[in-house]
DNA sequence: CATGAATGAGACTTCATTCAT
DNA sequence: GATGAATGAAGTCTCATTCAT
């Protein structure tokens, strides 16, 4: 009895998931408006009208989709593990940029579809606010310890690199996905931060 | 009887001028999808069936919004502008960034949906990546008689803070919006991108 | 030039005015909440949009179905016309009735409709309650000079005989639609109702 | 065992009643077509597929509904009740009137629905005349005995005077819920009502 | 008996586009 | 050149109904 509850539950959640991350997908790949319901039914292998039985509505659907989102987990790991090993400074910021830009690389639609929704919804231009303030924190309790500088002026600093190796995936690394010309951005990058902090 | 056919001419050169500086505006406000033909009409202040005259398809007006627009002439005058003065460079960039600033804010939709539709879009990708080219040049211009630096290494650095100042307005400017922040910001970018081409 | 435009804005208005009589037949069958607006649009032999090029809404055509309804109107003109005769009162009433009941025979959907509408949306409640009061006063008019009661005591009598008449109808006159008994309860109706004001 | 499998059937029996009652409730609050089996089973506290383990669709649950109604067992009663008091005749009738306004007043709603969907199906039609047939049928066993007029006469009086007072609250009562103006009408309607038998 | 996930037809509505005037 | 009526495909969403559990 509890069990059949239990099973039941869970494939629903299983569903309600699967519509997340095919949301994910379409609304990355098209932007919001021009993603159809069906579409995103049919990337989840199910039928239009389920997602309304697990969302009130496509703009729902939406914020579950941003709510769920966590772009900077993944930096945070970065930093952590990098961090333990006794590299230079330079070296570590090597790491963790090359590891950014190959997950901006892989987020790189949904980034551009986030930009686009926060311009007209203030409610995910909070998120998105949200969200960059925490990956600057990351970098921050990683550089405080290390550098000699203002706080304020540091905190510009991270967000002023963020931003560019942001920009630089979206405007340039997808057009010629070369990786000489990569890690010779990466590099260059880290030592302009670098000098930027003495 | 000449005449008259001029002035219909013209008057039909105005009315696709102020069609195409509608749907600039409209496709800001809402991004591209989510925008309507009837929503441009209004804007111009024509009437629904209008841009089927000028256009062929809402596609097509799209594209002749993004070719008409030339977001660096403006950076190419603040350049031209700045750099006669025999300012310290320092100084001069500032200027060109607090007005560069100003000039994203006003166009910062605008910019936003440029970068969503060239997600989807090659031509337009195509376009985008013309224009920022361009802007990186203009600087590249003034610099690089000044600074003692490889090609390469200063066209990233240029690339770098172009896209931290447009991420910063992306991101915070239109939040909160306050002078002293602003001009806290300007100067300590500026001396980081300095530092970073010593 | 001039004509261009007015014979197209009459077209318009024709459709427009199709489409509120082909709503108010379409209604009158199924009620408003059964009644699809593709039905509708069939009925008026135009295509499914067209409607909302004229109205808001589903809701809002209805709205205007029973804004330009007048079912009094027809009550007016019978009291006028019967009354300018110096027939008995009572032949007038007869008279009054047999064209009320084939009027309302002509129009039962479109008021028992009208009544389960009233009873969710207080805007339609109010227009309902007007159309009775305008009923009630034509007869009053007829009536007030000729009879020797107190004017709420006449006024109910006149209310409850319309309702009488009405609710003959809606419930009887259509299983039964022979002549003879028809004839036979407007007379007594009418005979009950003199009585009543003796 | 055989307790369990009692329990149980009594169990489903009532869940069967508390849904027949949830969509008498529900279908007069928005009509038959307007309302939704959801709608149904949340108010009888049930989930949604359980309608169709006891009934085999939503229009059938409406028949159900239907039977079930039994709008003149409260007249009948009422009828009995006062007639048992040896009251002068005016009077019984107007308490007869006055308890009837009260459980219209209650079963408003409903009534209204049942109008509605009668003009639609003839089942419900012939199920709606036969209830007030037999509404009819009891005033007319309290009144035949103690009016010296024709049966058809007395018959569609009865039939008048129920549908005045049916309209009454229909159009009026609901509006103005003053206890005078309620008492006057009644006062007067039966005065009408008594002088036309005479 | 009871649940609620899933279906799919179809409802209302929007909108790019065409075209007669 | 300009209007706006008309089209029809497609989109979002609803809902009666089924069925595995």
């Amino acid at each position: 009895m509890k069990k059949k509850v239990n099973r039941k539950a869970k494939q629903g959640l299983e569903t309600r998931q699967k519509l997340i991350e095919a949301a994910l997908r379409v609304f990355s790949r098209k932007g919001f408006s021009a993603s159809t319901t069906k579409d995103i039914a049919r990337e989840a292998g199910v039928t239009d009208g389920l997602i309304y039985h697990y969302f009130q509505s496509k703009e729902q659907l939406l914020w579950v989709v941003l709510e769920q989102q966590t772009l900077n987990h993944k930096l945070r790991e970065m930093v952590d593990q990098y961090s333990q090993f006794a590299l230079l400074l330079e070296h570590t910021l090597q790491q963790i940029f090359r590891s950014l830009l190959q997950m901006l690389h892989q987020q790189q639609a949904f980034i551009v579809m986030f930009f686009g929704e926060s311009q007209r919804n203030p409610v995910i231009q909070e998120r998105l606010s949200e969200i960059i303030q925490q990956g600057v924190q990351h970098l921050y309790r990683l550089l405080a310890p290390k550098v000699a500088v203002e706080e304020t002026y540091l905190r510009t600093a991270i967000r002023n690199v963020l931003a560019s190796v942001m920009m630089f995936f979206l405007t340039h690394d997808r057009f010629a996905g070369d990786e000489t010309s990569r890690e010779q951005y990466i590099r260059d990058t880290v030592q302009q931060f670098m000098k930027g902090l003495e």
